[in-house]
DNA sequence: TTTAAAACTTACTAATTAGTAAGTAAATTT
DNA sequence: AAATTTACTTACTAATTAGTAAGTTTTAAA
């Protein structure tokens, strides 16, 4: 039986991923989970610190994910990865970095800083993939793991908010592309 | 001089692709243009009203900045378009599509279709770009145009949205490596 | 079993939101 | 010069927003 707690923040999540930030309310989650608006002012006093809790959530299971693979070959660890989002794809919700990056300028200085560290700690780990994936000779590609890097998790992180707009199929036509490009 | 409702899109302009569309309001733009909340009101009634302004006159600029390249060899064509992102990184602004995109399904009827005729209409200009530049081996990449384009766009996209959280050289990092992977 | 801490609800507030109705001034047309 | 249209302002409203203060119930500890 899931917390109070872990409920506000697992909707809170979604919301976030449908509506964006600053398109939902504490009275949205309050009429879902049948709980008074107060409630939530109680676990997380100010609507910023929901959304650290929410990125905080997520890191923690990304970071799980990432344990898991971590003995795969790197291409296996990337098609991972990628699937992911894939599955986020089909039920229609965007990656937290393409929902919070548009409004970050509106953010508390603190949760501008997680969504940083959040953006950096994905960044890092996928520049360690593909550097090392390219030492064992399982991707191939030009220029820096780092510039890579950032142009693998780009594609991504569109390719949900465009899969939304212009259908579902967006986002594999996009992420074959992204695959072949990094093909040995 | 610029009319008042001139004034009022290119300021929406800005708000959306600093703060958002929901982070923006009617209060702001009357502040900042010294004219009252029933004056922007009187130009456009509802707020999709001022979306759907905006949306296109931004499709009016970029359908006569294509026809400006029209002649230009496709891989020009395609830095020109580049460049363009370039100049709203340096600004800490954001594309409408990178800004509109994860607030969407929030939108009207209206607005919403608006957004994804701008998402299609751009695509589809990039995708014959893509096409014409490979066949006059201009341009060199794998799979359908179309597919291509999905990732230029989304690559581009997000490139700005990083930019704001990661630095500003982050688009040049990403638009470099999208470059090298169409070089013939 | 009393005490106390945790997890709430009730009942607000002050600010902001999009949007409206009625009136006024300025420009344009007749 | 009179009439009309355009471009506003004044003065609101009803709903929603994040957030608070004080009281109540539930759970757990001493």
């Amino acid at each position: 039986m899931k917390s109070t707690k872990q409920k506000i923040i697992d909707l809170a999540d979604e919301l976030i991923r449908t509506r964006g930030y600053n398109a939902f309310s504490y009275a949205d989650i309050a009429a879902q989970l049948h709980i008074k608006n107060a409630a939530i002012h109680y676990h997380f006093p100010i609507k910023a610190d929901l959304g650290i809790s929410v990125l905080e959530h997520e890191m923690a299971a990304m970071r799980a994910a990432w344990q898991q693979w971590a003995a795969l070959p790197e291409d296996e660890q990337l098609q991972k990865f990628m699937h992911t989002f894939g599955i986020k794809s089909k039920e229609a919700k965007i990656c937290l970095m393409g929902s919070l990056t548009p409004d970050y300028i509106t953010f508390t200085a603190a949760m501008q800083e997680k969504v940083e560290q959040m953006c950096a700690e994905i960044i890092q780990w996928l520049t360690q993939v593909l550097q090392r994936g390219r030492e064992k000779k399982r991707v191939m590609y030009e220029g820096r793991p780092y510039d890579r890097a950032l142009l693998v998790i780009a594609s991504l992180q569109s390719s949900l908010l465009l899969s939304r707009v212009m259908g579902a199929q967006a986002f594999g036509q996009i992420s074959q592309q992204l695959l072949q490009d990094l093909r040995p």
